[in-house]
Formats: structure tokens, C-alpha cells, sequence
DNA sequence: GACAAAAACGAACGTTCGTACTATATTGTT
DNA sequence: AACAATATAGTACGAACGTTCGTTTTTGTC
């Protein structure tokens, strides 16, 4: 839906509370209660839009990762299609705000942002597997620790990329994702 | 001043941008012009609890690592001591939080929070330096990647511990931190 | 072409937002 | 005690907020 994919590059610079009704209407050269039908209320717009962002996400990150030959090669390819993900979006990756934001605010919206990020991280342990699987990775190797030092990774290079403005952050990822590999094999 | 310890409470758990005048009053049982008359615009106030919050986090974060022996032990108080200062606010680290909410937000606030993000950078690297005078990181690290390597650990730190509630995080943290402290031996 | 269903509309609701005034307390200095 | 400086309060403002309502337009089906 047009609305949704509006709604997501308005929450990825202003963050999901930003979003509002009469600005994303106005955005969709819409009344707000035109768009304001479509969903029930603005915390139903925000599920509806973190799930569209789940449904790009598995298009462009995880399913060409997951097409790549497993190992370390399907490893790099899901860093950089996340890479790739983060700069479609204009202000930066929407789970990596959302995760920020509720934190600490309970409702419908933070477990749906709980959901997404236990199936993410799912998702680096089952490739972890199969990096074992095909014997670049040894065996024995905790697969959650390893999602948890590869998710780091990437929310270091996020906040590096969009907050800073250091021309060496790709040197930065790439080094660390080399060493983190490394730590692995 | 008090109002800014209310005010960074209250951005540690809706974000710098969901501290509102007239809700950060009620909290001080002020009217909202009379703390409005402190700052002369929302804009100040941000700066101003942001600038309070880098007190603190100077006080309780940094000022005790370097109290410490440098080296080793001064990087896992450092650690702590970072993991303490996100216990203690309620909704989590304010800078984390602000780095994802003003990475597309262009501003004074953006400005003021990108000064001290590099240099809390700044300070890791120094404190990798000083690892290496000592003798327990090796000649020839980079520095830089070393504060990309902890910055980045700190923050998956953060997001598993804010938003997941996985029992075995302070595991994965410690984990992370003995891997990367090795990497550096 | 008739008619029901769905979508979009404009107007208004009460509330909160940040900000601008003026006026009243409170405080400190002489 | 007088006075200036500071802090807080009160009120009002236009705008935006999420939401509700009744009405109109569009769409699809027979």
C-alpha cells in the first residue's frame, strides 16, 4: 500500500511516533480522515506500518541473503543487503529507532517491535548454523553469541553512519566484520 | 537544577522530543510558563538536558574508569560503569535513543548530541592508548576501530537489555568484551 | 441504469503543543 | 524600608494532535 510506504520513510526520519495522521495525509494529498479510515486508530497505523517494514525487510535482506550459498559468503551478503537497507531509508533503519524508542513504553506497538527483533535475531542464529553446517564455522560455537556480536556490529556502523560523519565507518564495519568472521572459524 | 533531572528521566523513557513544557511542569508541579521562562524555547531545553545528561554521564561513567588502572581493568570498569548509568535511567541510555532519533533531524540539538558522541569516541580511544602504554593492548592497533568495536558493543548491549528480555545478556556482553579484549592482546 | 459497498471528504470535537504577553510573588542588596 | 532582580503564575494565542460524525464521491455488481 502507497500509505504504508509513505508511512515508513516518515518514521524512518522522524521515528514512529513522529508519524502523525494529518502530516502522512498530507503527504498522500489525502483528508486526514480519509486516511484516518483506513486504520482505526494511529497505533494501528504504526503496527501496519512496522509490518510493512518487516515485509520490505524480508524482500531485501533475508531472502537474497538466504538465496546466497551458505557460510560466510551468505553472511557478507546479509551485512551489506542491511547495509543497503539502512541507506534506502532516509533517516536509518526503522527497528534500530523504534527498538530506541520503545524501549520503555508498553503498548501494541512495542511487542509487535518485539516480535520482529526475536524473529531477526532468530534469523543470524539459523545462518550461523549453516555456517557450521558447511564448515565455515566450527563446530561447538555458541549461535547466539554470535547474532548477539553480529547485531552489535551493525548497530555500531548504524549510529556511526547516520550520526557521524566518518568517511572510514564502511572501513570500520568491514574490519570488524573480517575479525568477527574470523573469531567464528 | 532539578528540572533537569526531571527532564532527562523523562527523555530517557519518551525520547528528547516527548519531554513536553507543559507535561515536564506538571512533573515539577510548575505552571507551565513559569518553567518555560527558564528556557526560552523547547529547542534550549533539549540542549540544556542533554548538556546536563553529559554531566552526569561524565560523573558517574567516565571520571571512576580513569580513577581506575589503565589498561584492562580500566576498560571493564568503563564497561560497568556504562552499564550502570543505563540501569539507572529509567527508559535507557538518552544518547542512544537521541543518536537514532536525530540522525535525519538537522538542528542545534543535532549538533550539540553529535559533539558529544565524538567525544565519548574520543574518550575510548584514549582509553585504548592508554592500554597500549601499559602493555596490555599491542603496539599498532588502531584505536579508532577499538572504540568502533566497544561503541558497538555497548549497543547491542543496550538493545537486548532495554528491549528483550533475554536472561542471558549480561552473558553475551561479558562474552563480547573478553573476545574483543583479546583480540586486542 | 439501479443500487449497495467502499472510500474519501470537510467540519468539528476536546486536548495538548510551543510560545508570548502581563502580573504577582519571592529574593537579594543597599 | 526601599528597590531592583529574579522567579513563578496566569491567561491567551494559533496550530496541530487523534478522533468522531454525517455527507459525498467513487467503485463494483447485478
Amino acid at each position: 500500500m502507497a500509505i504504508l510506504e509513505a508511512g515508513l520513510d516518515m518514521a524512518s526520519q522522524l521515528g514512529l511516533e513522529g508519524v502523525s495522521i494529518g502530516s502522512l495525509a498530507k503527504a498522500m494529498n489525502m483528508s486526514k480522515s480519509g486516511l484516518f479510515a483506513h486504520f482505526q486508530s494511529k497505533e494501528n497505523l504504526q503496527i501496519e506500518i512496522l509490518e510493512y517494514a518487516a515485509r520490505v525487510f524480508a524482500k531485501s535482506v533475508i531472502v537474497p541473503a538466504l538465496d546466497t550459498e551458505p557460510g560466510i559468503p551468505r553472511i557478507k551478503a546479509l551485512v551489506n543487503n542491511w547495509i543497503d537497507w539502512t541507506s534506502q531509508l532516509t533517516g536509518g533503519c526503522i527497528f534500530v529507532s523504534a527498538s530506541a524508542d520503545y524501549s520503555d513504553r508498553p503498548g501494541k506497538v512495542r511487542e509487535c517491535l518485539l516480535r520482529q527483533q526475536e524473529d531477526w535475531i532468530d534469523c543470524l542464529c539459523r545462518i550461523a548454523e549453516s555456517a557450521i553446517k558447511v564448515g565455515d564455522f566450527r563446530e561447538g560455537i555458541e549461535c547466539e553469541q554470535f547474532a548477539f556480536d553480529l547485531y552489535s556490529l551493525l548497530l555500531g556502523f548504524h549510529l556511526y553512519d547516520k550520526l557521524l560523519d566518518d568517511s572510514e565507518t564502511k572501513k570500520r564495519q568491514e574490519q570488524a566484520l573480517n575479525q568477527l568472521v574470523a573469531n567464528y572459524q
